[in-house]
DNA sequence: CGAAATTTTGATCACGTTCAACTTCAGTGG
DNA sequence: CCACTGAAGTTGAACGTGATCAAAATTTCG
């Protein structure tokens, strides 16, 4: 039994995780089935479920397979703000895994498909695998950056600056992982979270929406999002997509020095 | 000649860098050694002085040993949001050098001193220390988490708790580093730089300023802050500190993961 | 089909921006 | 020594944007 569940598992694996690492690391077979075990279990996750929760410890870095979630703070006014929603691919417990107690909580927006590890185990293997700790640097960094110009968003772009902002950034980051097409795709998420991620009121986010349509920028309908003019939102957005370079080989890395 | 600088420089090497980086991972001499080495030298900075810009490759990571800088962005409409001050101790160049190109400028603030190191050694030190490369992911975490509490500043708290929140948050980044005291601290910044941190105008952070001021909270002058009432600071505020954790040693995790 | 969640529209109002003037202070040259 | 300059801080008045509250329309789901 276990010997054919891992016969099938060893076929391919099509994480999206994988996917998102292979554009910045050159990853062997035996990296990548290196990677593949230490992932302990695969996990479903119904909707509304709290996945982490702000101030209590957690210790496992979880990669979305698929679905979505969003790492939020919900203030004592009631207020929430939404930093991050997370896309197949991205890393349930970056941050929280790194800290005593965990700074925001995430909260699944869709059913989702978790592959579970360990941060220990993680922890230990980038111990014997330098580049598995460089690509764990390099995850961060990326999240860093994406936070980044969140700040920008909601700091200095005027609302529908903002929303473009995000749709953009959605369609950019689904594509990485295959799940967007040239200029559509899946958005299961209601005007709800997006106003929470863009610090906007319901009313509010939804006119903003509503211009972009008259404008004849996007079609949004039925939790789909279609860019009609994807030039024109860039213009909006002050939109600049932002290549991750590449972890350079080791024996690429000394060569260089000496050159 | 060169004897005599590097015996000088072996003697202690009290870079706020280290510090910070002495909070979560264990280094042992020879460790610092290496560390140190890395840096290809120090150099001085004159205040306004651009150090990265927005768009233009960039490839090296300089600690920043004293002075202070702002990573910012600036918009077509010429409005500009800042993403964080970097204080000493911070790496200038994270996330820069990680990117094709820049996704965000850096200014000096004030007049500085940076240790400069090239990417590609550093790079080049991980894939020899893992232990490096793990440091790097955590410096790379802690800077995503900064960020993330920037957003929901900006996004949901009020213009005072925003204010109240980056004046603690200063405070405990300077206390990492040995430069604040109990409740104060050199804050060498205009409030324009305040402003556009908090994505504020510069005469509603002023009254902002001043009404934390009229409540006992903080005394603000002459460029240096004191925390008068941190308790109250830190329940408008909604504070909560975060203790990023220890990277676990290579034994040691091995050793959890068999218990 | 009924109940609940979500999306949409409208009217009002407060908060924070904008613009402007004025103050204070440090640095500079007459 | 004091006028001059420019940067930074402070205060005031008016305006406009986006929040808030409320309700209707629409969709989703049990």
């Amino acid at each position: 039994m276990a010997g054919s569940v891992r016969k099938i598992g060893g076929s391919v694996w099509n994480s999206p995780f994988l996917l998102r690492l292979r554009h910045f690391v050159d990853l062997t077979a035996d990296d990548v089935e290196t990677l593949r075990a230490l992932i302990e279990f695969e996990t479903p996750v119904e909707q509304r479920r709290d996945l982490v929760v702000d101030g209590y410890p957690y210790s496992k870095l979880c990669f979305v397979k698929d679905g979505m979630a969003a790492r939020y703070k919900v203030l004592r006014n009631g207020k929430r703000q939404i930093v991050n929603v997370l896309v197949p691919g991205d890393i349930v417990g970056l941050p929280g895994s790194f800290l005593d107690q965990a700074p925001f909580s995430v909260i699944a927006l869709t059913e989702m498909k978790l592959e579970v590890c360990s941060h220990d185990a993680f922890v230990a293997a980038c111990y014997r695998r330098p580049k598995f700790a460089l690509a764990l640097s390099w995850l961060a960094v990326q999240e860093a950056t994406l936070y980044a110009e969140h700040i920008v968003d909601i700091g200095r772009r005027t609302p529908v600056e903002r929303l473009a902002h995000l749709l953009l950034e959605f369609h950019a980051r689904l594509s990485m992982v295959g799940r967007a097409s040239a200029n559509a795709f899946d958005l299961p998420i209601s005007q709800e979270v997006m106003s929470d991620a863009l610090g906007l009121s319901v009313p509010h986010l939804n006119r903003m929406l509503a211009k972009l349509r008259k404008d004849g920028m996007v079609v949004a309908a039925e939790r789909r999002i279609e860019l009609i003019d994807m030039k024109a939102l860039q213009r909006l957005a002050h939109f600049q997509p932002t290549a991750l370079s590449r972890i350079p080989a080791p024996l690429q890395v000394e060569q260089e020095l000496i050159a």
